[in-house]
DNA sequence: GCTCAATTCAAACGAACGTTTGAATTTATC
DNA sequence: GATAAATTCAAACGTTCGTTTGAATTGAGC
């Protein structure tokens, strides 16, 4: 039964060197509609009925083209994620090489970080934000197939950064860098996700919410802040710890 | 229709006054397995028939007690999340007794958030970690009714907290402030909600990531220092911008 | 121990889901 | 323009979903 699925793929969908950035063709309409509904519902409650719909193709498209809807979820994160990180760790080799074995700051990796985001933003204006709404969203998501596909496409760019922020901070141990390199991707995905979240926050109407420009240029000194926030005491002992001890006061 | 299912839901169900903390009774047993279920599989891919079975009671119970399955999701967000949102503003409103009109530092701000979260995480020692992630999770997902009853539900918290802060960092415009409080929510919610993404991040095994204390130890420094950064510049227009001087040098 | 409401139960409902099929149609190759 | 591959299409597949039904069971109150 595999066997006949496979049959059935297109040969793009066997040769990974594909080139088609036709936007009119059916692949690629079924990207468009899949990335802003996926966005807009989830990935369990957006049925392939809704997006073959919105698309103008047939049902069996999806299967055609793509095998899965897993699938097809994968491939709309690839489509933009994959340059995206690519964009990153060049602009962080390029940084290092001009710092010339000087170690950068912190405001320079988070822009290697950043500004491939904003630039995506920007780039393809609708689809853009959508994309980096549905990709916050992705990170919470519970379904392994996808935490799964998420930890293999960030692997290889977070190891590059955290070598870089080890060298910036070399006064914080590595294991508190690990867990702040953690808080850094938390709040930048869900600020980036969380447009709507803005009215529980800050209780006024989002306009500038969907200015993702503005959105990041707020958040790069809050995170450099922290990053360089002196490392707190090691661990006690829990068991002896009420949890009134772990704030000190500054 | 719908008068004929009100007829049939239960007395507890219409009486808000409820006080049924006994954990063997039909209510309490599927909360319990609805939270970690929703917690492991998120609310459209944990089906009633799931939930049913795990807590060993008959399908047609949680459409009986609770009238259907999202008003099923809001009551295992509500059993823990109500109260501990109380908590966070009777401690809230503790420190601020204690300080005696004198503004409270971010740290005791923040110690007036974590605690109950903390306390919450300890007190049920197997529901509290698990109701920790599926509330974080709850944050990003895109269900229309999640957002509007998490909406409510923090209202008048964050209401609360934002007023504190901007009297303990009068420096910072409200505006800034507003980004900031969006921030420290993002990555707290996404950090308790994502343990997984730990192996993400820091590729090593999630020993600790279970250990909400630790976890929460070395947020709120990491936050403080982000809420006392220096305010960014005001905007400038975004068209004469191309994202390279979003960061200014430390 | 009878009564009546509260609760539980097995069974079924209609709808929606992802996927598959095989024929029809389009597209490319010669 | 014939041939074969690639693609599109309408239709149906089997499954699972949330919900509803009506009878069976339970449990107080009198």
């Amino acid at each position: 039964m595999t066997a006949a699925l496979i049959q059935r793929l297109p040969r793009s969908a066997m040769h990974p060197a594909e080139k088609s950035p036709d936007p009119t063709d059916t692949k690629s309409k079924i990207l468009d509609a899949a990335e802003e509904l996926f966005m807009e519902h989830g990935f369990e409650a957006t049925s392939l009925r809704l997006i073959t719909t919105a698309a103008g193709v047939n049902l069996a498209a999806v299967n055609y083209h793509f095998g899965s809807k897993e699938e097809l979820f994968q491939a709309v994160l690839t489509r933009r994620l994959d340059p995206m990180n690519q964009d990153r760790m060049q602009l962080l080799s390029a940084y290092e090489i001009a710092a010339a074995g000087k170690a950068l700051s912190c405001e320079k990796i988070l822009a290697a970080m950043f500004i491939p985001a904003l630039k995506l933003a920007r780039d393809h204006e609708q689809g853009g934000k959508n994309f980096l709404r549905l990709l916050g969203r992705a990170y919470a998501d519970p379904a392994p197939f996808i935490r799964e596909f998420l930890s293999s496409q960030y692997r290889e760019m977070i190891a590059r950064f955290r070598a870089a922020f080890s060298r910036a901070l070399p006064t914080i141990p590595r294991e508190e860098l690990s867990w702040r390199l953690h808080f850094v991707m938390g709040a930048l995905s869900y600020t980036l996700a969380g447009a709507d979240m803005l009215k529980i926050i800050s209780q006024r109407q989002p306009e500038e919410a969907t200015n993702d420009e503005l959105l990041l240029k707020r958040l790069a000194p809050f995170l450099a802040a922290g990053l360089r926030a002196p490392a707190a005491p090691s661990a006690t002992s829990p068991a002896e710890d009420d949890g009134h001890h772990l704030f000190h006061e500054a």
